[in-house]
Order: structure tokens, then sequence, then C-alpha cells
RNA sequence: GGAGGGGUACCCAAGCGGCCAACGGGGGCAGACUGUAAAUCUGCUGGCUUAGCCUUCGUAGGUUCGAAUCCUACCCCCUCCA
């Protein structure tokens, strides 16, 4: 791979890389550079947004680097300065080491385990000493820590700043002198921070890091970020196929972007699909699902995500049933029996009765592949039936 | 401590005595179509023993034939001033 086809690899999707000319200059020198990318010791349920930086870093791992994995236990003791969670309760040791192994659990989806490097911040910063933290606080100046966004705002505001808030952008900037970091990798929400961490190193003699910034994942809906409370997510530890039918799900323009930020892919091939899509009259449909199978693999491996797709496809291609489908018993009402809606209700395909005549209203409601017209047909005891609502819920049903 | 504004369904947001189970938008769901759980279009979106009935507009009372709408008290949120 020549120089120019690295630098264009690792630029493909980033937000920033800071000192942008810095970047080719770095990737040019022969000894593998010390990449650096921070995470919290909480307890990771990583979706694929997360991944996107993880991928970044698969990236120059496969240019040779050394990836350093920082854990920041000690940092988490301190409370992220966005000013929401004032205290976070600290973690104990064990907590931490069981939180780490559920980050490598995840990451080495992508990440080859032989390269890469589980650092704790807890490591140095636990032996600190008060004197040397004051040294380290004198490396840097309340202007310029006001030069951070939130930081600022909340000074104008008069919203209230502890003096220990600006320690984290310091130890995170220390961390990378400890380090000798050649890289750092993070969220555009962390871009102050990564330069604190290029000033410090200035200090301290070294060259400063390059940084580089990753773009927040679009959701599942194409507006919003990726995220859980927003339920337009797929987790990397979530079921082969509800992943892979989410990801069908997404819009064709969308589907650009994780081919972007997601598929490994280079970027030739990319182009060429979209190339076939537009001149040779490709389905974009078959090329949604390269994407689906490609990060379906990842996480769950080829066999699982070829099952994901043959259901998808028998499912919501040719009509047909899941392969698992959930066997209730329902209980007959007064007259022997049970309604249909009150049925769906009862097998836990709908949470109302009234929603269930809505679905029959409207054609959505289907008893042993029947669509269901008329609301008042019932459903009789000791009798087996396939209950569908649309195209995506079933039950078989046992009226006792 | 003083002045003002506001709490309506999953979210945002109208309504300010009856035509209100409550406009509109978002989200969600269903149908049609298709290339797919894309796009587009249409419909639905409180509950129930569903041509009917019951419960909902911060909470508790009150006025009225009738209240989300008026009155009283209470709780909560926001803005400005000190």
């Amino acid at each position: 791979m020549t120089m120019e086809d690295a630098a264009a690899l690792i630029r493909r999707g980033i937000e920033e890389a800071i000192p942008d000319e810095g970047l080719a200059e770095r990737l040019a020198s022969s000894a593998p550079l010390r990449i650096k990318a921070g995470f919290d010791p909480t307890a990771p349920d990583l979706h694929l947004g997360h991944t996107v930086l993880i991928n970044k870093l698969r990236q120059f791992q496969d240019l040779g680097h050394e990836i350093m994995f920082l854990i920041g236990d000690f940092t988490a003791t301190i409370g992220d300065p966005s000013g929401k969670s004032a205290t976070r309760p600290p973690l104990t040791r064990e907590e931490v080491v069981a939180n780490a192994r559920t980050y490598e659990e995840q990451i080495y989806c992508i990440l080859d385990p032989n390269k890469t490097r589980l650092v704790f911040n807890s490591e140095w910063m636990g032996k600190m000493q008060s004197a040397d933290m004051i040294q380290l606080a004198s490396r840097y100046t309340v202007a310029r820590m006001l030069e951070r966004d939130d930081f600022q705002q909340r000074y104008r505001d008069g919203s209230p700043i502890a003096i220990h808030e600006f320690l984290y952008p310091l130890i995170q900037g220390y961390d990378s002198v400890v380090l000798q970091a050649d890289v750092e990798l993070g969220g555009t929400d962390q871009r102050f921070n990564l330069l604190v961490g290029r000033e410090l190193q200035r200090q301290f003699g070294q060259v400063p890091q390059l940084v580089i910034t990753t773009p927040l994942l679009v959701g599942l809906d194409g507006v919003k970020k990726m995220s859980k409370s927003l339920n337009n997510y797929v987790g990397v530890r979530e079921p082969a196929a509800e992943a892979f039918g989410k990801l069908m799900s997404i819009s064709d323009d969308l589907m650009w972007r994780y081919f972007e930020l997601l598929s490994l892919r280079p970027w030739s091939e990319v182009e060429g699909l979209q190339r076939a899509i537009k001149e040779e009259g490709m389905n974009p449909r078959d090329v949604k699902e390269a994407l689906a199978m490609e990060l379906t693999a990842r996480f769950h491996g080829e066999r699982e995500a070829q099952r994901a797709r043959d259901e998808f496809v028998a499912r919501f291609r040719h009509g047909g049933l899941p392969e698992q489908i959930e066997e209730v018993r329902l209980t007959a009402d007064g007259a022997g029996g049970i309604g249909v809606a009150s049925a769906l209700k009862e097998a836990g395909l709908l949470g109302s009765t009234s929603e269930g005549l809505r679905m029959i209203r409207q054609g959505g409601v289907r008893v042993d592949g029947e669509r269901v017209e008329d609301p008042r047909i019932r459903l009789e005891s000791g009798q087996k039936y396939l209950l569908q609502v649309g195209k995506r819920k079933f039950a078989r049903v046992v009226v006792g």
C-alpha cells in the first residue's frame, strides 16, 4: 500500500485530523505509531455507533501500528465534566476488571487481540503524589481551559464549574504523555481534551500527538445520532437475525454512510457498487444485503449471518414464517372460546383489544394465513391457531 | 424574598364553557405498491363485554344542566429582578 493510500484510508469518514498535514507525515514514519484511544470503565454495551472509532483503530492496526486501548479507570473517579452526572459511585477494582473484559469480548470482533494493548490509567495516576498533581496543573492555564465550549458556556451563564473538572482534560492529556502517544482518536466531543494532550506533550518535550476525531453515526432512522435511548441502534451483541433485519431497514441513502464508517471494504470497491447501481441497474437491496452480511458476520460469524439472511429472505421476500414461533396457551372466556382481538392481546402480540380491533379493520391480522375480515370471529376452545399481525408478529395459540 | 409564564395523550404542541377521546406535527403501527423491515402513497394511533359504555388534559375540591376550558387550595417546572 502506498503512502497516499494509507492516508486516504485513515481519512475515510473521519471528522477531522489535527494538524491535517501531519497525517501523511506521521504515516510515513518507518516505526509503528503508538495509537491511543480512551474509554470509560463503565459496563459497555456497544452499538455500531461506538464501533466507528474502533474500526478506525483497526485500520491503523492493519497498517501495522500499535493500538493502546486505554481504560480510564482513574479518570472515572473524577466524574465527567459535562455537568450532568456530578458524581458516579467509584468502581471497585473487580468491577473495572470485569468491565474491561466485557470490552474485550466486544472489540476483539474488530481488533486483533495480539496487536492490542489494554492499559489502565490508574496504573500511573494512582501513584501520583499531590505535589506532582499540582505540578501537572501548573502546565495549563485557566484561560485555555475556558476555551472549551461547555466550560465557556457555563462560565458565561454563571453555572458552577468545579475545580476538579479542570483536571479531567489534564489527566487525559497526561495519559498521552505517559504513553508517548503518536496519535489519539476520539469522538468529536473529545476534541478539546485531545488537544490538551498535544499541549502537554509539547510541555514535556514530546512531539505532539496527531488528533483524529470521528463523527457520530446516524441511527437507523437516518436523522438522529445512533443511541440506545432513541432505539435506533444495532447492538454489537444483539441476535444476528435482529441485527441483519435492522440493517436491511436503513434507507438507500444512509447505506453509503454506513459503508463509509462501518465497512472495512476498500473504498474503491464501494465506489464500484455505487456505479453498478447507477449504470448497470444493480438492485440496491442486494448491496444493502452485502453490507448487512458483512456487519452481522463480524459480530456473529459467517454461519450465523448466513442463517439470519436466509431467514430474512424467506420471511420478508417470500412472506414465509419465522423459524421460531412462540406458543401460547389462552384461556377461553365465558362463552367457550375467545374473540380474535382479545386473543391477539392475550398472546402478547398487541397491547390491547382495541388495538387488535383496529388492526383487523386495517387488514393486518391473519389467522392460519387467512386475513380476518370480521372482527367478531371467535377462536374455538381446544383448537390450535397460528396468529399473525403485520409481517413481523407471530404466535401459535391453543385455546384452553 | 419580589414579578411573571407554564404543567394537555409516547414526544412536541393547539384548544380556554357544550360540536373534545381532544386540531396539527414527530414518532410508532397497519395497508397498498415495490427492489426490502428502502422510497412513495393511504389509514390508524386511551380502554372495554366496541352500532354502546368507561376513564383521561399536574393534584384535590368547588361553580354549572354541562369543565381540558371558570373559581379555590396544593404540588411541580421555567424566566426576569433582589
